[in-house]
DNA sequence: TAATTTAGCAACCGTATAGTTGCATATTAA
DNA sequence: TTAATATGCAACTATACGGTTGCTAAATTA
């Protein structure tokens, strides 16, 4: 399908999406998926597909118990995005825009 | 139609796009959709589209000359990109994946 | 002035995405 | 054992998205 770092980017450009990892981190404890429904205006299945985006991505695990599904935040996963960021932020002190710009300043 | 955080996570998620946005920041200077266009197995046309995306969420802008249209790389505005990991910084250390164990650890 | 280059705009295509409804199934409670 | 609850799966809808082709217009060069 694609790359780890793109279904990541995909799972958070979604507001729906951030807004349920938000409230699995911030819960005292595992959610299961109707627990989760009921706290979104939006059918149970919408919310499954969801989760199952934000499953793949690396963003919420599952522990299953009886008949429930108990999701749960991985917030570690959001390091990748950091990683990613790395590279970008030399630019943004200073009023670096781009590469030519960095090395033209370190000629001087 | 969408807030900017929404568009700029949008932008970013398209793998292409990304791209694009590394070719601008690494370019000695700013590139013309056309010289943009040359490095890219893609039609113009297809570069403009993502151009746009990118320049709506901030990432990019351009600076007219003649016919010529200069694109060049916002990296600054990756800044609201940090700033919304943030908040999740403190559960990828220690081992708290929610805010509930986060809580929980600081009782003890 | 004629030819070339840079680019925008519009229409179109195929696929992905967000969300729905309806139904089947497994687990738990009465 | 019957009823209720939690969930998955499939089909469907509407819209967004990535990309293309074709055409037009403005700026530059010969």
């Amino acid at each position: 399908m694609q790359d780890n770092i793109t279904k990541l980017f995909k799972a958070i450009a979604d507001p729906t999406r951030r807004d349920i990892f938000h409230a699995l981190v911030i819960a005292a404890s595992a959610l299961s998926i109707t627990q989760i429904s009921n706290q979104f205006e939006m059918t149970r299945q919408g919310v499954t597909k969801h989760i199952k985006t934000l499953e793949e991505a690396g963003l919420v695990y599952i522990e299953s118990q009886g008949r429930e599904r108990f999701c749960n935040a991985n917030p570690k996963e959001l390091q990748e995005v950091n990683k990613w960021l790395k590279f970008y932020e030399k630019f943004w002190d200073n009023t670096l825009n781009s590469l030519g710009t960095y090395l033209n300043s370190k000629d001087t």
